[in-house]
RNA sequence: GACUUGGUAGCUCAGCUGGAUAGAGCAACUGCCUUCUAAGCAGUAGGCCAUUGGUUCGAAUCCAAUCCAGGUCACCA
């Protein structure tokens, strides 16, 4: 159990024994103490000061005397301020947590919760290349998944991926009009980003046959609808629906070409998933589903044929949810895929990584499968993110100013490259060991600062600036790990017992103090589905080993005791920046 | 217009289930490499926590209103 929590259940029962009023540890503020205040956690008194008719001051001395009294392991002695009880905890306590885990691989993850969790994250539309926001996506799912698994959980990760539509028949049209049987191979070229290509001139054509309607004499409306290109585009996408061989071969070639960069890509930022959806093949699902939940009075049927959802008493619109024509609308596919992979994998809790310009759409969603009761509707949750911007505002792929995944990855690696090689500290190495060790860091950079900030906040992507590799980042996470190996690699970690009397260094304490609360933040990133508390957290840790080891020395340290303890200190410290940095899919190297 | 999310140092962000004098990083300025990796450490400076009212022992945090910015409100996905 957690000093926290400990100190909270103690205090609990301090105060059923002294005034015979009932407290559940909930109910006590437990906080780190002030760094100007003398003690380890503070326990507030003012919010019972009330219920027990005390004066605070009575109150803590009363409560201290008795804690101390009853747990001479865990508090060493305690003072009063203003209504604060500051607790400090003994040194003791610390040495035995250091000396018992720091033998502990699996330190910070938690026990086995037996539920099973599906994250879906990534789903890319097969008609260009990833960019910035489908990284933060990604990187977001990935992670996150992770901190659900050390949490105990066991996960499915999942990707659906948006391959058919107009959008792809637009790359297509182009293609044919333009590339004069250009294929990747032949031009040297990634292949979503060759497939991205056409995208590009298929918009810049559509632009120029609306201008010249518009010129014409035609309306917007009438430009935009009547364009030839964009009614080659439609008519492509009802052959395609109707099957027709030559636009199903050429939709299955260019998607192949996508593919394959984007597994390239994948690969690279170390993304993966157990299970692959294709719209292809689940955009007709849901629709019995609209017929059952006609039945059930759920849904209600218009005059001209359309189905609908009364959603008004919550707050919400009416939603179509089947066309005239009967074809299903994109939340109808939703549902359908919800039941699908219910049917399949039986997750207690479905999470969708999916930007927040969809907070209504998958509410509604959510909705909507509680009223037809389907038993994946209580366990879907929107994790919802902020879109990645520009200082300029929106990333707007017809306008080209996207930052491309592929670009952004191998400009950080180069960064990383220069870097490494300006410190000149791992001459010795091997091109492989570099490219490697390079790979890490550009990586490990890019990760974090997507990662470090709050899901649900729009963030800003300054491409003028580069990525930092100073302070707040990866890159100087890894430094801290690579420092401690550096070490490590030196001396042996002693199983040496401190003498129970040894007293701990401020800096030793703090850095105890900052290992012993990683399971809790494993446990509250995993909660809040939340990475950037993983960030946060080790990015401290690594700051107060750096302070620690500027101070002290480990190696030559006052005597071999100190010497173990310290060991044992920095290398659970190097343990939990692993681990840490792993949640994130960050690695970390053993030199730099 | 309706609903919704946010506004904290020059910049990027923590802190938000109420607790002591609001924290980091970057940028700026000072110091520290004959001692375990200076991608580091120590320090200086920088704030009316958007505004106004309320709730109470106590508010950046909770409530209300206002201002500003983003998102959504398609038989698009």
């Amino acid at each position: 159990m957690s000093v926290v929590a400990q100190i909270k259940q103690v205090a609990a029962n301090a105060i059923n024994q002294l005034y015979n009023v009932a407290l559940q540890p909930q109910d006590i503020a437990v906080n780190a103490t002030k760094p100007e205040f003398d003690g380890d956690y503070t326990v507030v008194l003012f919010s019972f000061v009330k219920q027990l008719k005390k004066s605070p001051d009575a109150l803590g001395n009363e409560l201290g005397s008795y804690l101390v009294e009853n747990n001479p392991d865990l508090f060493a002695s305690f003072n009063v301020i203003k209504g604060f009880l500051n607790l400090v905890i003994t040194d003791a306590y610390w040495l035995g947590f250091v000396q018992q885990q720091s033998a502990n691989k699996q330190f910070g993850t938690n026990a086995g919760t037996g539920k099973k969790v599906m994250v879906e994250y990534s789903s890319p539309n097969t008609n260009k290349p990833l960019h910035l926001g489908h990284l933060r996506n990604n990187f977001l799912g990935w992670s996150t998944a992770q901190i659900l698994k050390a949490n105990g959980n066991d996960i499915v990760k999942t990707c659906i991926v948006n391959d058919r539509g107009i959008h792809i028949c637009k790359s297509m049209i182009a293609w044919q009009l333009f590339a004069n049987g250009a294929t990747p191979a032949s031009t040297d070229t990634k292949g979503d980003h060759l497939v991205g290509e056409y995208y590009v001139k298929f918009n810049n054509e559509y632009k120029k046959q609306v201008d010249e309607l518009i010129a014409a004499g035609k309306t917007k409306e009438q430009a935009e609808k009547e364009a030839p290109i964009m009614q080659a585009t439609q008519q492509m996408l009802i052959d395609w629906e109707a099957g027709k061989p030559d636009v199903i071969e050429l939709w299955k070639t260019m998607n192949s070409w996508v593919y394959a960069g984007f597994d390239e890509t994948y690969r690279t930022i170390g993304s993966d998933f157990d299970k692959v959806y294709y719209e292809s093949n689940t955009y007709l699902l849901g629709k019995d589903i609209v017929q059952q939940g006609l039945a059930k009075n759920v849904f209600y049927k218009k005059e001209d044929g359309s189905v609908w959802i009364d959603l008004t008493a919550d707050g919400l619109d009416e939603k179509v949810v089947m066309r005239k024509d009967g074809t299903s609308v994109y939340i109808t596919q939703d549902i359908g895929l919800a039941e699908q992979r219910y049917n399949e994998y039986r997750a207690d809790e479905s999470i969708y990584v999916i930007g927040d310009e969809q907070n209504y759409h998958m509410k509604v969603l959510k909705l909507i499968c509680q009223k037809l009761q389907l038993p994946s509707a209580d366990g879907i949750f929107h994790l919802s993110y902020g879109m990645v911007e520009l200082p300029t505002g929106k990333m707007k792929s017809r306008e080209g100013t996207v930052v491309d995944a592929d670009e952004l990855v191998s400009e950080m690696v180069n960064i990383a490259q220069l870097k490494t090689e300006e410190l000149g500290k791992v001459k010795d190495f091997t091109p492989e060991e570099l490219q490697q060790l390079n790979k890490t860091i550009g990586l490990g950079a890019l990760k974090f600062f997507l990662l470090r900030v709050d899901p649900k906040k729009k963030m800003i992507f300054n491409p003028e600036e580069s990525i930092d590799f100073h302070g707040f980042t990866g890159p100087f996470i890894q430094y801290t790990h690579a420092r401690i190996k550096s070490i490590l690699r030196k001396s042996e970690v002693g199983v040496t017992q401190p003498e129970v009397g040894s007293t701990l260094l401020k800096l030793e304490k703090d850095l105890a103090i900052q290992l012993e609360v990683f399971p809790s933040v494993i446990a509250e990133a995993a909660n809040e589905h939340d990475p950037s508390k993983i960030a946060i957290y080790v990015f401290n840790l690594a700051q107060t080993f750096n302070s620690f080891y500027t101070q002290h020395s480990i190696t030559n340290a006052e005597h071999e005791e100190k010497k173990t303890l310290r060991l044992q200190l920095a290398g659970l410290t190097a343990q939990v920046i692993k681990t840490g940095m792993g949640l994130l899919g960050i690695e970390v190297p053993e030199r730099m």
